[in-house]
DNA sequence: TGAAGAAAGACAGCCAGGGTGTCTATATTT
DNA sequence: AAATATAGACACCCTGGCTGTCTTTCTTCA
């Protein structure tokens, strides 16, 4: 059927959008309505060990400057904790409150659900084919870790 | 690998970026560096009758303002031109200039490159087959097509 | 050891692509 | 003819990006 490029694009961001929106959709039915993907994203990878904006904004490919505007808000709302780092004055190390990782954990559990579905939907083995084709086509993609622009795999939906 | 919803919605949103990157990359490359995937897809909805910005809005599944400021650009760089439509004096009727259609006609060409790679690296069975699944799974997806906020294909990214 | 350079982050301001609400003009329906 | 529906314009807001400039604080090296 597909048989254009432009198709295959708008089938994977089709895709994304489903999860995206259907996972935001639970989370504001469950209380956590200022809650956005790149939120969650930005979480997981301050939890992983991105404990300061600049980290942060390499992480997530973005410059530090928008990062810092992410902390902000993750801050202003309650989810990320921002203190002095006692060994670098420049630094403020950023911690995930208990709150951030209720919405993590709650995220993780809409997100598995879907995903459940999808794997009812085509098969669960079907799924994992996919998901191993689509991690090799992304990760064969040239990505500029070093610089905004470079396309790794943030948010902005 | 992975086995979690939310890597599943990284790998697609992944996916989707390596293809509208490079493609908005080569785009430039060949002169047109004043176009994003949003006015691709929008000239796209044009050139197939939708032909009036509420009616663009609709198929884009965004309000008719936001349809109407991307008319706007898309004017503005020469690539739709607005007339007004003889039998409906509320209505503008909206044309794909030869300029855009050449936009279209490159862009094509660009995403079915970048699409025959993914089929040289894992097979074009199995990239059909994964077009297939993402058919299926995004067209099960529930869309409402009367009010923004639907999640239907569009692009935002 | 002191000066140069690198890094963290703050601040101001810009842009695109979404949204809302309100308004006018024009059709359409009853 | 009146009521209703539709198209589009206008003004304004939000989010998530960006750039550039600046200060503060390390780090490194001559």
């Amino acid at each position: 059927m597909s048989r254009t490029g432009a198709d295959l694009a708008l089938l994977l961001l089709g895709g994304f959008r489903s999860l995206a929106d259907a996972a935001i959709g639970e989370l504001s039915a469950r209380g956590f309505d200022d809650v956005r993907p790149v939120h969650d994203f930005a979480m997981r990878a301050i939890a992983a060990g991105a404990d300061n904006a600049s980290e942060l904004g390499r992480r997530l490919s973005v410059t530090k400057q928008s990062a810092a505007k992410t902390i902000a808000v993750l801050q202003e709302r309650g989810y990320v904790a921002v203190e002095a780092d006692p060994r670098d004055a420049r630094r403020k190390r950023l911690l995930v409150t208990p709150l951030g990782f209720e919405v993590m954990r709650v995220g993780e559990e809409i997100f598995n659900d879907l995903r459940g579905r999808w794997a009812q939907q085509i098969g669960a083995a079907e799924l994992e084919r996919m998901e191993q084709h689509l991690r090799a086509l992304v990760g064969a993609q040239p990505i500029r870790f070093d610089r905004p622009g470079g396309s790794a795999v943030t948010e902005g939906v």
